[in-house]
RNA sequence: GGGGAGAUACCAAAGUGGCCAACUGGGGCAGACUGUAAAUCUGCUGUCGAAUGACUUCGUAGGUUCGAAUCCUGCUCUCCCCA
């Protein structure tokens, strides 16, 4: 399913190239998340033409809520009812049992919960989200794990690792007793869990890798924890997972964050941060970060990004979308959405490049500074 | 011409003797957002100050009172009804 092609000779960067039926995926990859079947406000050619992503994301948890198996079986499957050719990722809802805590519990059996939409009951196994997101359809689906919180103690951090372990052999038995629906094969991502402590990430990632999935999944990470933590757990865990498979670290994250874990050895991300502080009017350039709907832009009719990546970037200026944004216009929201998504696309196009080209630790450095800077 | 109602901060609108620098909403300004319960949420919004605080405000000019956005009198303006 993966292969490498060029690393770094000087970090754990690498560039490779992601098999699926539904195309081939050059990594590091980011992979604009679409929830409900949706990247939130952007049209599906928009999706290709003007940002060209390669895999998209689903939740099950969203989707199983509404619009319910029924409608996706009958659909023909996630691709077919958004019409998008090109590969999808489910996540599992593990997320959600961390978002929507409040309104849940675990035991040994799974997750019990009551739906955000409209109170009714309903559990999650293992076994029951294998089985939804086969029905789904999508090209790679992960399996069910508890996200824990920050702040964790130890204790819980060591029984939730446990239980997404035994919730991980559950859902591979599953995986492999069941057949895909739709014609094609998918695959099945494990998740390494363990919170902020070093042995539990690294005994979690000892079991997930010994799971032999094609591909694995770094989670828990990025739920208010300083970043240092973050690119610690990164670095812990990929000394441990195979370097032959892909490595996925999930909900993440800032461009910044972004770049320092490709050069920790990720090879997909995924984030809501394009689309929805797009949408709250945070805006990424190659200049610095802008907050739109300041007041100092209402005058400035430059374009958006004058070397942005998208049509958009350069179509529409500063003070449009800032009114735009600021009168809650959904025009405002597509426009971020887009330019932020192709934004994140243009940057892990050029961390590829310089990764082939052999100079993206100098490119990353120089980039960390202008990313980081707010104008 | 006669009768009635009302004037509160950027706008709308509460408050009708001390707990009022003044509820609330909008607007404005700023911030947050990391496997999307988010086109959401938070803070500030008379002036000066980082803050304790000080100072100036409820159409306007006076008055009553220890104390007035609130009570009294004059004035100005607005709206409604009848002729």
């Amino acid at each position: 399913m993966f292969e490498v092609r060029k690393k770094s000779p000087v970090s754990n960067a690498r560039t490779g190239l992601l098999h699926t039926y539904h195309g081939i995926i050059s990594t590091p990859v980011f992979m604009p998340v679409g929830t409900a079947g949706t990247v939130k406000g952007v049209l599906q050619r928009d999706l290709k033409q003007e940002i060209d992503a390669r895999i998209i994301l689903g939740n099950t948890y969203h989707l199983y809520l509404r619009p319910g198996t029924d409608v996706l079986s009958c659909s023909g499957g996630i691709h077919k009812f958004m019409n998008w050719d090109r590969p999808i990722l489910t996540d599992s809802g593990g997320y959600q049992v961390f978002s929507l805590s409040e309104n849940r519990k675990l035991s040994e059996e799974g997750a019990h919960f009551r739906s955000h939409i409209d109170g009714s009951a309903h559990t999650f196994t293992p076994e029951s989200v294998v089985d939804i997101q086969r029905i789904i359809g999508a090209d790679i689906i992960m399996a069910f794990d508890e996200c824990t919180p920050y702040p964790c103690d130890y204790d819980y951090a060591k029984e939730s690792m446990d239980l997404t372990h035994r919730w991980l052999d559950r859902a591979v038995k599953r995986f492999e007793n069941t057949e895909d629906l739709y014609g094609f094969r998918q695959f099945l991502f494990p998740i390494v869990q363990g919170s902020v402590y070093d042995d539990l990430r690294k005994q979690s990632a000892e079991y997930i890798a010994a799971a032999g999935m094609p591909g694995n999944a770094i989670g828990g990470l990025s739920v208010g924890e300083p970043t240092e933590i973050i690119y610690a757990m990164i670095d812990i865990v990929n000394s441990i997972l195979p370097e032959d498979k892909p490595r996925y670290l999930m909900g993440v994250g800032t461009p910044v964050n972004i770049l320092e874990a490709i050069d920790l050895g990720i090879d997909m991300f995924d984030c809501v941060i394009p689309t929805r502080n797009g949408r709250n009017g945070m805006i990424y350039t190659s200049e610095g970060i802008i907050n739109i709907k300041n007041k100092k832009w209402s005058k400035d009719f430059s374009p958006i990004d004058e070397k942005g990546p998208s049509h958009v970037s350069h179509y529409y200026s500063k003070a449009y979308l800032r009114h735009l944004i600021i009168s809650g216009e959904l025009l405002g929201a597509q426009i971020a959405s887009i330019h932020n998504l192709a934004f994140y696309l243009w940057l892990l196009d050029e961390a590829r490049r310089h990764i082939e080209e052999g100079d993206f630790n100098n490119w990353k450095n120089q980039m960390i500074v202008a990313l980081a800077n707010r104008i």
